[in-house]
DNA sequence: ATTCTTCTGGGCAATCTGTCCAGTAACGTC
DNA sequence: GACGTTACTGGACAGATTGCCCAGAAGAAT
């Protein structure tokens, strides 16, 4: 399986005109259209590419507040404690890392008594030993895959 | 600017199926075409719906290592440092926070010694006084809205 | 009651999609 | 070198979709 420079360009491509057809693409890319119709089914059926979930200002949905927690979890209930985390909409994000805390959160809330809601409701599960908090005061650098993708299309 | 069931469910649909169509979208919603073209263009006007990024698998790309840094800043530094963090390609993410910790970084790498480097470069940025980083050994729950939308939707 | 905004349902020309195909270039193998 | 495999090109086709426009209906606000 592999990833060549073409496979980046159309992905980038696609990163700023999202609802570009293939047609068109294989124009700006200087290829035959079979050939992007074929890259993006290879891509698709490799599992490399997933999707393209909508990209959205969660705060102008209604969620304005991100806070992260870090979780430490009582001995071997990780996982369980994660698909209760899971079933939580406010939570965004979950990984299970090194280190003292074990999990790691990403949440949205709407206000401050709404986050005080989802963090109580989080570190109310089960299993959930010591947490910190934090709120994200602003995003420097929104979640990219560009740069990388940049990099192997010969950037 | 208001967001409404039908906006989440447009949306919904279109993360089930991004590259759908306007009118397929229109027929499974039951609404005119015009409506779904409108509520699309409307959408992308005010700002909340900012993109279809594709969705990747970075581990497939080569970038099997995910790991967070927690940044300690030093007075007032912390935007000339963000900026210097937004130009290393494999840092994905950058949150300002509460907290003791002052910057919050995500990044990728392709191995281990890759991992060493990026994270000698995060560090190594000017204004960073002290760090401490973790590796994610799994991700339970994936970067998600979904359940947001649906919420929306009158799930 | 009147005005605005939004949605509907339809029509139009132009474009695109999915799907074929044959020819050609590139690559690894024997 | 000869051969087989794989990927890309360029072109064809019918059918579907897009962008755009419009008049009328339905609701909400004034």
């Amino acid at each position: 399986m592999t990833f060549d420079a073409l496979d980046a360009r159309l992905l980038l491509l696609l990163t700023d005109a999202p609802r570009l057809g293939v047609l068109e693409c294989a124009r700006r890319l200087g290829v035959a259209r079979g050939t992007v119709q074929a890259r993006l089914d290879r891509l698709s059926a490799d599992g490399v590419l997933t999707g393209f979930p909508p990209e959205l200002r969660l705060d102008a949905l209604g969620y304005g507040l991100t806070a992260f927690a870090v979780l430490e979890i009582a001995q071997g209930r990780r996982g369980e404690v994660a698909e209760e985390l899971a079933a939580i909409d406010e939570v965004c994000e979950v990984h299970a890392t090194t280190g003292q805390g074990d999990l790691f959160v990403r949440m949205v809330a709407r206000s401050n008594d709404d986050l005080q809601r989802v963090i109580d409701e989080v570190v109310g599960v089960s299993g959930v030993r010591r947490t910190s908090t934090s709120i994200a005061l602003s995003t420097p650098v929104a979640p990219r895959v560009r740069p990388l993708l940049e990099r192997i299309a010969q950037g």
